[in-house]
DNA sequence: CTGAAAGCGCTTACAG
DNA sequence: CTGAAAGCGCTTACAG
């Protein structure tokens, strides 16, 4: 697999290699130099040889011309977080990223921050030519963008983060996710609806709530929370306490605001037992895994993807002087409807006296 | 943020940039060739203003001595599953691989590959002289090899694969895997064990398989098997059939053989009720997650990112010609010893009359 | 033993 | 309007 060069090519149509340059240029005006027929030969030729420019050369190029900003190559910065929750969102976000970056026909430099002593790996990267700007995901704080700003290179963040600081940013609409999840059950006819929400303090979770919250007061929409650590789902103790709460709760519908929830929760439901759809409706809650998908739960699905995606598209805008308002874009997700939810039975479940209704 | 480049240096120490060249080169005979005090001081200044060498520049220079092939610039390619199972596992060797790599100041290009058509990214890729060598994870097979090789860049394969083609490959040793839980429940006095296997013909699970027989049968073990699609673990139904399979088995320990369903597991236990470890020993199987070890299960760890470590030292080897055998490397896993396994009480399970002793 | 020079492949300013 | 030439930063062969 030798290299095909413009040499190459000029040199098999008889012409100069600058005639090649000028008829592969990206820049419209300096193509216009050359007659049409001669670009279209060259166009031709350099498509059946497959001729594929040498990045490095191009590169070294832009040293010269520093004036006109390249975007071939975003490095990807993830901020390792003490948990590995994070590790499927982001490993989407990175999937979407990638993919967009394909079609623009730049590349994606994974790059793993562990500790502070790896912001040097940036440093050496951003001094060696390698990137043209970062994408970041993970626990993302002030000090990263600290260490990021005197790279000179453009930065969007990608999924929850923890700036004070104005940032460009991306991530999903999860206030709207939660507004969405009362308002297709107050459109079946719940008006009381219990929510079970990670006991950590995670951001998605908190902007969730504002969601919910609104919509309730919007819609007349009573609710109830517990908030549990994620082994409660498991532990049979926490189960049954689950349950004597949900019960004594009159909601008619659950939504498991935590990742995977549901799947532990409907079978809790069942030794209950509990039917769902029949005496409860429940919305199961999924990021960056499918498991809730497969099962075809009623569900708030959450475009992590998309995120990746969108990211590299405002990043690419930064790159080229676009005008770009700085703080978070949101991607709204989507409410998927499945068999776990339908209108309450008349006849509600079994209720304490001291629940006015 | 201007860069620093040679001429830079020679310039302040009223050398001439070749010879700021040979103080800087990997030569170590090119090296010899300079004063050892003029050497000393360009590096000193070189370390003092942060030169970094310009990779493009380096890049473009290898086209012209091919001959010293580079280690630069390593691409991981992640051939999609139709499942998702497969992230977190390739997530965490590809994590290795990049703290290996940033050892050697090398950097690694993420690609996706979904469909048959983006194996042209591959091949651009190569054609712009992007990468020195392939990682590759996920659905590997003869056919993506097939694309592989005619790129010309060495590669090897990390994790389960399916070609039939002996290629360079690195994996967890999945038979020690099933050879050490054995050998650790016979070892506290087990002489019957359960085994919950995914009922997915995963290739880890068969080299598991093989490990738990040969080691059976080594050490006088009884094995009873049972296959199980994932979703049993959370079916109510499924997990009376599996408790009353466990309870008429005989077993006095349990292995379940998939990620992270220990947890599941455990409490389908606790209901029957079969007390951990009192009553039944419970080993789990974690693959780069973290569940396991954070309820202290007595446990098989899968070491990914060593593997991805490893395959890049592997790799490097391949690209400076040292003689690699091909075929699949292994590395051991980890069996920890956590709270859910001890000797088996000497009045065993409730035991039906037909199973002999 | 030392240092000026060639050249990797490309882009673009500049001379004809 | 066209094409030869300069030069990005580096590595190394080659002339002094």
């Amino acid at each position: 697999l030798s290299r095909v060069t413009q040499r190459q090519i000029a040199h098999q149509l008889g012409l100069s290699q600058s005639a090649v340059a000028f008829a592969l240029s990206d820049n419209p005006a300096r193509r216009k130099q050359l007659p049409a027929e001669t670009r279209r030969r060259i166009l031709e030729t350099a498509e059946r040889i497959g001729y594929v420019p040498h990045r490095a050369a191009q590169r070294l190029n832009q040293e010269r011309f520093g004036h006109s900003r390249s975007f071939d190559q975003v490095g990807i910065l993830y901020l390792a977080t003490t948990s590995d929750y994070m590790d499927l969102p982001c490993h989407a976000m990175m999937s979407g990223a990638e993919h967009e970056l394909a079609n623009l026909h730049a590349t994606l430099t994974f790059i793993r921050i562990t500790a502070p002593a790896d912001w040097r790996k940036v440093h050496r990267l951003t001094q060696a030519g390698m990137v043209d700007g970062w994408l970041v995901v993970g626990a993302v704080d002030d000090q990263a963008v600290a260490q990021l700003r005197p790279t000179g290179l453009p930065f969007v963040i990608l999924g929850d983060h923890h700036c004070t600081a104005l940032v460009p940013s991306l991530n999903i609409d999860h206030v709207t996710a939660g507004r969405w999840v009362v308002e297709h059950l107050a459109r079946l006819g719940h008006r009381r609806i219990a929510f079970l929400y990670s006991a950590l303090p995670f951001l998605y979770r908190d902007r969730m709530i504002e969601g919910i919250q609104s919509a309730s007061v919007a819609g007349g929409i009573q609710t109830v929370e517990k908030y549990v650590p994620s082994s409660a789902v498991t532990s049979p103790a926490e189960g049954r306490l689950l349950l004597d709460w949900l019960k004594t709760s009159g909601a008619t519908a659950l939504f498991t605001a935590g990742s995977s929830w549901a799947t532990s929760i409907w079978r809790l439901l069942q030794e209950a037992p509990l039917r769902v759809p029949e005496d409860i409706s429940l919305v199961a809650y999924e990021c960056a895994s499918t498991t809730a998908a497969a099962q075809n739960f009623t569900r708030v699905e959450l475009p992590m993807a998309e995120v990746g995606s969108q990211g590299v598209v405002l990043l690419h805008k930064i790159v080229f002087g676009a005008d770009v308002a700085l703080g978070e874009k949101n991607i709204p997700p989507t409410l998927v409807e499945g068999w776990s939810t339908r209108a309450p039975q008349t006849q509600a479940l079994e209720r304490p006296s001291c629940v006015p209704d």
